[in-house]
DNA sequence: TCCGTGAGTTGGAAAAGCAAACCCTCACCT
DNA sequence: AGGTGAGGGTTTGCTTTTCCAACTCACGGA
């Protein structure tokens, strides 16, 4: 008797119990700033010590971050994404742009990045197979296990 | 004076307050899916009762999810996505890929999207000026607020 | 009339979060 | 030899959230 407790298998949800506890993608943004050491951390996320020592420990557990020293005697240590880690930076990119645009009004923005194109980066995510961009009318969604289905639009047996 | 208790000002973290509980981007994949009904989510998502009611008012009132009342008599009520929250998609498909692209062995994923190209979405996040994917090289922050700097590779004053 | 469904609310225990204080190692200054 | 200060955490004690089960309320159908 499976409990009445199995969600929708879902790496969404997979990928959110690694990275998705408070604070955790903000120690993934001052990391991939470069800025990867303890008290760095504390300062720009502002998170309580002991929890940026926790989630540190998980990040670097997951394979998100490593711990390196870079100076012996006296020992000092500073946290790097893995490829893995830099592969969620396109998360954050997005998730950077919609706060952009929808929690603030146009050109207060805290940060600009910039492309090595010379412009701005005004991330899209696209289709890598015909290169459009995504909007969710195109989308069909298709659960790969039974028992598991979609309804409305971007509906899919 | 001002606290020791500023962090750095990023529009990450303020749409991480609205959307990085717990849950809430699981809430916002099931109401994508077309799966808006409160015994669904509760369902789908295997959060508490409560804990959803809670989430569901908080994202209502942010403007990321409509409450549309599909019966009355009775009244039966469906939480949609609103233009804003339908634009947090690109982040739920960014995460998915990355979940199955980590934490599974490649073709177990549980949900495979197929975009109306004919295939199916492998999204990348690419610049919307020169249309080339994004990577972590070719970036460069420039913090807007003084005081607020970055270090590593990826610096900028 | 009794049962089931949808959409929540309520109450109490368990877990997580928080701030401040503390600890340890070393380096530098005097 | 003693004091100061930085870096990188851990400990303590309290507050806030989560979690789970049970309960409510309004209806509709058998």
């Amino acid at each position: 008797m499976a409990a009445t407790k199995d969600p929708r298998p879902c790496s969404i949800a997979d990928a959110l119990t690694l990275v998705g506890e408070k604070y955790s993608l903000l120690v993934l943004r001052e990391v991939c700033l470069g800025n990867g050491r303890f008290d760095q951390l504390v300062r720009n996320i502002g998170a309580p010590r002991d929890i940026l020592a926790t989630r540190l420990r998980r990040l670097v557990d997951a394979g998100i971050l490593t711990k390196r020293v870079y100076s012996e005697r006296p020992q000092r240590f500073e946290y790097r994404p893995t490829r893995a880690g830099l592969e969620l930076e396109p998360v954050l990119l997005t998730l950077m742009a919609w706060g952009d645009r929808h929690l603030r009004g146009d050109d207060d923005r805290p940060m600009v990045v910039e492309h090595s194109c010379g412009h701005e980066l005004l991330p899209v995510v696209s289709c890598s197979v015909c290169g459009s961009a995504v909007a969710h009318e195109d989308l069909t969604a298709h659960p790969q296990s039974p028992g598991w289905t979609v309804s409305g639009p971007t509906a899919a047996a």
